[in-house]
DNA sequence: AGAAATTGGTCTATCGATGAATTAATTTTT
DNA sequence: AAAAATTAATTCATCGATAGACCAATTTCT
């Protein structure tokens, strides 16, 4: 009681109850109150009930630090991204959140920036392992990575659409694929001339057919080896160079530009942000969508579904990847999973509101 | 060397490289290793080389748990914040971040999630300080607090809209004042029906101005406040009931229903996300911004200002809530806070295109 | 030169919790 | 009832780094 007081009086973490106070109060010993603490050993009903008491009395709390230093593991994971501001990243954050709250770990989440040079290399180097027990990296699309950046000796997981050469477990959606299943539903779903946003350098065939890493290269790329394959020569000027920063704005002002310059009947954004800068340019232009313009975006982010239109997107599968990205992790760090992989999903289209709907008896 | 290739290639954390293994080889006392590491006492040039030299080929990396429990300090501090997926509260996250970073913390975020009961409460209840020195809380809008939860006993900072009755540190911005403001700048640049849109209940004028917390609330309170004391009153139809997130979803819709129902000449948006859904409605209608209808947000996030035309809002003030927020954690960490304070501060609007130019000769 | 001061570094105890080994107490078995 | 098995709790060492006391060697001062 009197302990009590005394604790609930100091200022900062001065006079901490440790174990050792709840032992002495208790009449047991360190050890026996450590086993109540974590349910292990063996004790008397009694014991566990009197200890039980003490600590909650007392207001204990386990030092985070010392348990650490003992058990030489922490049940952290570590999420590091570039930047919180991006909604697809909040989101893939509170994602892993919650996939390690199912695995009962907890994450510490940093962020990186995206400066040159950028922060993932030194981070990678210099990761530091005694605060959590693994590493779950966003790699950023602008860091030049090399192969040696990811021999680390450490649990790490990589995610996003970067090249890993193969040295560490790697998860990410198939930009490539997705961007072509996005054409293809388009495509069959009525649009003749689709024009793509996104793309951050102009358009020139040649140049971006050679394989390349990042979203918007690789949405890109996806979506030309899709036109390709249908025999459709993509129109340049439908193709346009949008500002870097792939925002609300930079979506509304390069569709803006688009409408008047060039006829289209369909609008395939690169992700969610420009698809809702898109949205308002073609209504405030007094176009329909869907009727006289189809919209599509990537990633399914949380406003998505609340635009009106509720916007027609491809799922960013962040489900799939924050929950195999912790599993995977986990399964490094408590020493089952072995050689290093990458894994790859597909995601698909969900439909809604600024494409047509299907026609009947259609499917894709 | 042999050292090296063993731990290289050794999975997760076994093997581990210690400090005794740096002192060793290095031929030196492990406390003049830990000297040399931390800068601390007095060694000679060359004592100091070897060390780092060995530090460096062994890629030792100091152990966190060790270090923060002989040291009882962390210099991490922890960000709570109900959610990420909020534009402000990323930003938040982000500027807290760099605010550390300035005092050499570094920033742990963790989510407690909105739920009923809201976490919040456990958060503050079972806070644990020995991973990081501190607690930097953001407060839900939600979770009803009560008096005792704010008495705590390790040092602690709260933000938010939100009463704390005067037990912890607080930082916030006057919503009230702010709301108050951006009326009058509205009335000053020629706006005389003004909609107000994130309203979570009927406007009941009566209800309404009893005092109360939460964003929503306190703007609403200061707008209405500021339509007192000119002697405007508010038309009930100009503050609509807004769907209970801020998201541009909502904002365009409410903002839709109101063209045609009730004719106004500017819409004052109690986030910018609203804001930026208004945007979207009000140019489909063919309405022009700011010719036709004056427009502004709260809040001034990222995405503001590459809108077009980019959007008046309401500085949030993170730069100042972060930084003071910050300072004020480290000073009870170390000591030199005494008594807890609630700091606010007033925000000012940040002219942008959705408003109509100051008048010659005019200013506010 | 001898005392005092400075420099460079070592030794020991310790932060708080936990694993391993051990002892003491109780129950079960034959 | 004695031996074996089980249960309950203790003692001891340790995780890795660091604070503080201490010692040895060198330099400075009068």
């Amino acid at each position: 009681m009197e302990k009590r007081q005394a604790v609930m009086a100091g200022t900062g973490k001065a006079g901490r109850v440790t174990l050792k106070d709840v032992a002495r109060i208790a009449g047991v010993s360190v050890k026996t109150a450590s086993n109540v603490l974590n349910d292990d050993g063996r004790m008397s009903a009694k014991t566990r009930r009197t200890v039980k008491r003490v600590i909650h009395d007392l207001g204990y709390k386990r030092n985070a630090a010392a348990s650490n230093l003992k058990r030489g593991r922490t049940r952290n994971l570590t999420l590091a991204l570039p930047m919180l501001t991006a909604p697809y990243l909040a989101e893939l954050a509170e994602a892993v959140i919650a996939a390690a709250h199912r695995h009962n770990y907890t994450v510490l989440i940093r962020t990186y920036g995206v400066g040159t040079p950028s922060d993932a290399r030194a981070l990678l180097r210099d990761f530091n392992d005694s605060l959590s027990d693994g590493l779950l990296i966003s790699l950023d699309e602008t860091t030049r990575f090399k192969p040696r950046d990811f021999s680390v000796d450490y649990p790490v997981v990589a995610l996003g659409s970067r090249d890993t050469f193969g040295r560490i477990d790697h998860i990410e959606t198939d930009d490539m694929a997705n961007a072509a299943q996005a054409v293809r539903y388009l495509l069959g779903h009525g649009a003749r001339r689709i024009a793509v946003i996104g793309s951050h350098k102009d358009f020139n065939p040649a140049e971006l057919r050679l394989v390349s890493e990042g979203n918007a290269e690789l949405r890109l790329h996806g979506v030309l080896a899709e036109a390709d394959r249908v025999g459709w020569t993509p129109d340049p000027r439908l193709i346009p160079t949008t500002g870097y920063e792939w925002t609300i704005g930079n979506g509304s002002a390069v569709t803006s530009r688009l409408i008047g310059s060039v006829p289209f009947d369909a609008v395939l954004a690169l992700n969610d942000s420009l698809a809702i800068g898109a949205l308002a340019a073609l209504e405030a232009a007094g176009l329909s969508v869907p009727d006289d313009v189809q919209l599509m975006g990537f990633d399914d982010i949380y406003e998505s579904k609340y635009l009106h239109p509720a916007l027609t997107t491809v799922d960013s599968q962040i489900g799939w990847i924050s929950e195999t990205a912790v599993t995977r992790l986990i399964g490094q760090i408590e020493g089952s999973v072995t050689s290093p992989a990458t894994l790859m999903t597909t995601a698909s289209v969900i439909a809604r509101g600024t494409t047509r709907p299907d026609a009947p008896g259609q499917d894709d």
